[in-house]
RNA sequence: GCCCUGGUGGUGGAAUUGGUAGACACGCAGGACUUAAAAUCCUGUAAACAUUGCGUUUGUGCGGGUUCAAGUCCCGCCCGGGGUACCA
């Protein structure tokens, strides 16, 4: 009987969703394991074969867990909200949720068709109100709590309202924006107006006008992670900076907390090192410098303390409010001539002028706090106004952008650090953090770590500022100008915005008429006809952004239809947080972060009783598209005199002619031929042109094509000319093989390069596609996609199967009732023989198995436990190559061997495993099985082959009793004959003896 | 620039704690079966030299080092991939 994979593969789906064999219950008397995918935003493309790769390794994972006995939590969700399918609504009109929808059952559909055991009763997409629900609900005890540093937790904001009434802000120790002074008659006085602009500087979401990243294409702000390189993630549009009202999230409050609790979490040292950057602690001093007659200060914040005394000026951000106070009136015209200018520019064309310094000098001095010095005050934009006080002091000797804004202005540059012998300090500074201070008062002869210390006690006991930690997160920009996200359940009343009662939410999204934000430039819900609080209040137009939902979904599959708690407290006890969560890299600053931030604040309220959300976190490699390109010369021609237009047409070159073209190693002779063909063709596309003028040097281009027309690099060329049925393309000396060169890159439609599950699943089935995405290397490695080699997973599946049947296709594995290790879980039904007809054999596979196949069998059983343990999957598909190879040598089709391996192949290759399965005669599922037991004793051997070694080369192998002594091995190896050989003359200095690993001798 | 990764046959990769480098698979070559092909099965396959056979030497990006022993550890470089970008 053949393996019939397609009717195989349909059957077992099948078979899965109608006895719901999937479903999870909440079963306390079972332990649990939560191995979660980070849900995917459906796009319009649908999956391709990178996608599976992650959620193949989970699901493998998955099934393995349930044979170990656990309750497996193994869900599967949707990030509804976002971007994409809202700019599809603003071209096409169609709603995002209809978009979404059909997006999500393509999606659905390739999911199963990957044999992925999720529970899709555990379901939802985050854009359902009955999920946003508690999306909102989340805000609301965001905004309704403050983070109180003293007991480094978030607490209600109620309790705040009542320290401030009693006793104002003296004795408060809070996350906020500004550090603020008012005693509780102050706080009495304020009015409401004044009592909520307050309170937002403590709220942990919080509305502020705030410096945020514009993106005029998108109509939207949009969040640190989601601008790369000064241009927006999505869509790739300039990015600028903006001052505008903006709800952010007070994640700089749990900066430490984010950055110490990675050290107990088992995440890949990468993601680690990336949010310990990203979060960027650093150290240091805040320290005041008094401005010269006038009674203003500025505050610095520096991590070097100890190069104080090397300060020749100070610099301000563009954006700092005090330049606008200190800047003398001769100096006026110019400092706002360039705040403008720097204001203007995109962050992207920021970035680009690192290189390039720029200032002004605002003609006004401060106080060298040590040396009573009058120092420079500048403005200059590579101060940022979002970190630290948006102002630097400028320490040119060992700094080097300080270095550079000096020597271009031409300010002193004097050394306090004593540089390396022969060092330059004119050249360049001197940023390490070793030697001794110099030409620095009290700090001369200090080490810079000491110096940094005593400097900092120095400018405590002055008062002139104090140690400091700050970090380089920021709080998270919360609003989006955006439709398709949550709706923030805030309504103004009398311009104070003020939240929903609980009770009320959902607040839902109402339905507008155009997606674009409106004439006057509100945001698309401002279209929203009638929708106010209680018919009278204006709600919030801005909507939560994309991460919004993510932040918290892990939860809701615990509970999923919960209509009266995020998730019910029995239900997050059991499940407690993920066991093992697996998705891309790209996350790791954006997703994980906020989601290890909601994480910690629910824990503060109480409502989780763990502060990270994922135990352990793999990220699974990309796997890349392999484009295929072709060439053609782009011709180009003079003025023609008659000012008739010309066709040109295009000319298909070879990759070598393309190479010499552009290198300009063009032969005379090559170029006057390529030139008479264009010239020939021309005049075929042109017949009543004279002769045309071609422009010299030639020159050539290259172009993307579809990968479905080449093979192995040749192009098809009768299916690209059915695809491109143009008269005016020519092929230049190509008689029948176009050679297309290749690149790899990210699989992308626009790449043509892409390549779905769908084809190579309907060519060798899902099992093969399963196993052989597994085979393709390290998990978390990422690789160019290529099917070479998928014909050898294929072939071990089709082996496998073999090993069951006979030559004349019978089934010849019987039930044998005298052994069945797999045993507990499914006894086998007595004499049942459910499936297919067992049949006698002469090969006897109800025969007792032999030492040798019980030793393969359980050598495999211990490999592949170990591999999938460690996620090592693709040495786990070799070990099952190895096992299949060696029972087809000792010709073994015993039940005894091969029904506990159908077990342990079930992850990997589930339909097949299945079918099998239930031709030996189980009625019940491979998933309700249990793992087969591991039995050393199987394994035990009594001699060890030995690599005998000389000098560390191996030479010979010698087998010897696994009892020996060290002594005695030593004694046997040296009288063997093979070493006598090697040995000869020359005296034995040494042997090494590692019982059971190897003997090494030394000559 | 900085941080993180990785670099092993023709190809994907294996070697888990310093202990037989190249498992397994693809590809390729040869053979069996076949009228023939496909499929299947068997054999070989790191390189160089030698070849009648035994073999010998080299070899995990490059250069050093530690060690009885290094793909694995240390120092200094080169190259690819990812992240980050004036964070004071």
């Amino acid at each position: 009987m053949e393996y019939n994979f397609r009717e195989i593969e349909k059957k077992w789906q099948k078979n899965w969703e109608d006895n719901r064999v999937l479903r999870v219950e909440n079963d306390p008397t079972k332990p649990k394991y939560y191995v979660l995918d980070m849900f995917p935003y459906p796009s319009g493309a649908g999956l391709h074969v990178g996608h599976p790769l992650g959620y193949i390794a989970s699901d493998i994972f998955s099934r393995f867990k349930r044979l170990k006995g656990f309750n497996v939590l193994h869900p599967m969700g949707w990030d509804a909200f976002g971007l994409p399918a809202e700019q599809y609504a603003i071209q096409t009109g169609q709603h995002p949720a209809i978009t979404t929808k059909n997006n999500i059952e393509r999606y659905k559909s390739q999911m199963n068709m990957l044999g992925l055991s999720y529970d899709w009763s555990r379901e939802y997409k985050t854009s359902d109100p009955s999920f946003y629900k508690w999306t909102q609900w989340i805000f609301l005890k965001l905004f309704k709590s403050w983070y109180n540093n003293k007991t480094a937790k978030a607490e209600p904001i109620d309790a705040l309202i009542l320290q401030f009434e009693k006793s104002g802000t003296s004795g408060i120790h809070a996350a906020c924006g500004e550090e603020l002074n008012f005693s509780a008659e102050d706080w009495k006085g304020f009015d409401d107006k004044k009592k909520s602009d307050v309170l937002f500087n403590y709220r942990l979401a919080y509305l502020s006008e705030a410096w945020v990243n514009w993106c005029p294409q998108l109509g939207t702000v949009l969040a640190n992670d989601e601008v790369k390189d000064g241009v927006s993630e999505r869509g790739g549009y300039p990015v600028e900076r903006k001052l505008m009202p903006q709800w952010s999230l007070r994640m700089t409050a749990y900066a430490d907390r984010l950055l110490n609790d990675l050290n107990d979490i088992d995440w890949s040292d990468s993601i680690k090192e990336a949010q310990r950057n990203w979060i960027g602690r650093s150290e240091g001093s805040s320290l005041m410098f008094k401005l010269n007659g006038n009674s203003d200060t500025i505050t610095v914040f520096t991590t070097r303390p100890d190069t104080v005394f090397g300060v020749t000026f100070i610099t301000l951000a563009p954006e700092n409010e005090l330049v606008g106070k200190i800047t003398t009136e001769d100096k006026k015209a110019a400092v706002e001539e360039y705040i403008k200018t720097s204001k203007n520019k995109t962050e992207r064309e920021r970035q680009a002028e690192v290189k390039r310094v720029s200032g002004e000098f605002t003609g006004a001095y401060v106080i060298h706090p040590f040396t009573g010095k009058e120092i420079p005050v500048w403005v200059g934009d590579y101060v940022l106004a979002g970190y630290g006080t948006g102002a630097v002091m400028g320490v040119p000797a060992h700094d080097s952008r300080d270095h550079a804004f000096a020597k271009h202005f031409g300010l002193d540059i004097p050394m306090v650090i004593e540089a390396p012998e022969g060092w330059d300090i004119l050249k360049e500074s001197y940023d390490g953090k070793t030697g001794k201070c110099i030409n620095s008062d009290f700090l001369n002869g200090l080490e810079v770590k000491e110096a940094i210390k005593i400097a900092i006690e120095q400018i405590e006991n002055r008062g002139l500022g104090k140690g400091k930690v700050n970090f380089r997160l920021r709080d998270a920009a919360f609003g989006r100008q955006r439709y398709w996200g949550e709706p923030i359940p805030i309504y103004y009343k009398d311009g104070i915005p003020t939240p929903m009662d609980e009770s009320e939410l959902p607040l839902e999204l109402p339905k507008i008429d155009k997606f674009q934000p409106t004439e006057t430039g509100d945001p698309p819900l401002a279209r929203a006809t009638d929708w106010k609080y209680k018919g009278k209040y204006q709600y919030e137009y801005t909507t939560m952004p994309g991460w919004a939902g993510s932040s918290w979904y892990y939860l809701r599959y615990m509970d999923p239809n919960n209509p009266n708690e995020f998730a019910s407290k029995e239900a997050i006890d059991y499940w407690q947080n993920i066991d093992l969560y697996i998705g891309g890299a790209e996350h790791s600053t954006g997703h994980l972060l906020y989601f290890r931030f909601w994480t910690k604040f629910l824990y503060d309220l109480g409502l989780v009783p763990f502060v990270e959300p994922a135990k352990k976190l793999v990220n699974q490699g990309m796997i890349q598209g392999v484009s295929s390109f072709f060439y053609s010369l782009t011709l180009s021609y003079s003025r023609i005199p008659d000012g008739n237009t010309v066709s040109l047409p295009t000319i298909i070159i070879s990759k070598e002619f393309y190479e010499k073209i552009n290198a300009g190693n063009l032969s005379e002779l090559e170029k006057d031929n390529l030139m008479s063909f264009c010239i020939e063709q021309i005049k075929k596309l042109n017949p009543n042109i004279n002769l045309p003028h071609l422009i010299s040097p030639l020159k050539a281009s290259s172009h993307r094509v579809d990968i479905t027309l080449v093979k192995d690099d040749k192009l098809d060329i009768t299916e690209f000319k059915r695809k491109y049925p143009r008269d005016d393309i020519f092929f230049y000396q190509i008689a029948e093989t176009y050679y297309c060169g290749h690149e790899v890159e990210k699989m992308s439609k626009s790449k043509w390069n892409v390549v779905t599950p769908d084809d190579v699943i309907a060519q060798y089935g899902t099992d093969t596609m399963r196993m052989y995405e597994m085979f393709l290397g390290p998990l978390e490695q990422s690789k160019p996609w290529s099917t070479q080699g998928i014909s050898g997973v294929h072939n071990f599946l089709r082996k496998f199967w073999k090993l069951f049947f006979n030559e004349k296709g019978e089934f010849i594995v019987g039930v044998d009732p005298c052994v069945d290790p797999t045993a507990t879980a499914t006894p086998i039904g007595a004499g049942s023989t459910h499936g297919s007809t067992p049949t006698s054999s002469p090969t006897t596979p109800t025969a007792a198995p032999t030492p040798a196949e019980l030793k393969i069998l359980h050598k495999t059983i211990k490999k592949i436990e170990e591999d999938i343990e460690r996620l090592s999957f693709n040495t786990s598909v070799s070990a099952f190559m190895i096992c299949l190879n060696e029972l087809h040598e000792l010709k073994c089709n015993k039940r005894a061997i091969l029904e506990p391996l159908i077990i342990c192949l079930s992850p990997f290759a589930p339909h097949l495993a299945e079918e099998l399965w239930s031709k030996l005669g189980h009625s019940t599922s491979v998933l309700k099985a249990s793992y087969p037991k591991f039995e050393e004793k199987y394994l035990v051997e009594n001699t060890f082959s030995y690599p005998v070694s000389f000098n560390g080369k191996t030479r010979f192998m010698l087998e010897l009793p696994l009892n020996l002594s060290k002594e005695e091995i030593e004694k046997q190896v040296l009288s063997s004959e093979d070493a006598q050989k090697w040995i000869k003359d020359t005296p034995v200095k040494k042997v090494i003896v590692v019982p059971n690993k190897i003997v090494n001798i030394v000559v």
